[in-house]
DNA sequence: TACTCTATGTATAAATG
DNA sequence: TCATTTATACATAGAGT
């Protein structure tokens, strides 16, 4: 997208890879807030950026608790 | 998007509820997975269904290795 | 219920400031 | 670096099967 297409592999300039990082994240995490109030669902997510930055968003319960509900549940009934 | 523009409130057609919760669930796992290739990092995500099933996905690392990390981590490192 | 189609809205790569 | 612009690629709502 964007004036031409990025092939789907490692951006080998940091930079690039930083700007891109972030534009996507901002992305993402609009997609998942949406998804959260349209289907009115949780949602829990978690980014490492390229210089180990964490970024992580929870709509309706604390990050914790998903993830505890998950960890929780067999691996049979996990999904995906 | 599509043929008209969605207000950003709770769908109350469950089917159609359930059919925008399929479809946005991809759009984000393909993202999630692109943001992981090109930039190189971490990212977990873990989505329950309007129905309660769980979606969940990581890329690089086993997912618990990823909240673990999250959950060790002080508040103020936290990010977002 | 789960496809396909496609018009339309959105995200974003690269350029620019 | 960081914000804005804009051309282009992508995602998707609703319709049709």
């Amino acid at each position: 997208m964007g004036r031409s297409k990025l092939p789907l592999l490692k951006i080998e300039s940091l930079t690039n890879r930083q700007v891109t990082f972030s534009k996507r994240r901002n992305g993402i995490l609009k997609k998942v807030y949406e998804l959260s109030i349209l289907c009115d669902v949780d949602v829990a997510i978690i980014m490492f950026s390229p210089s180990g930055r964490l970024t992580h968003y929870s709509r309706k319960r604390r990050i914790e608790d998903v993830l505890s509900e998950l960890i929780s549940l067999p691996d049979s009934e996990r999904g995906l």
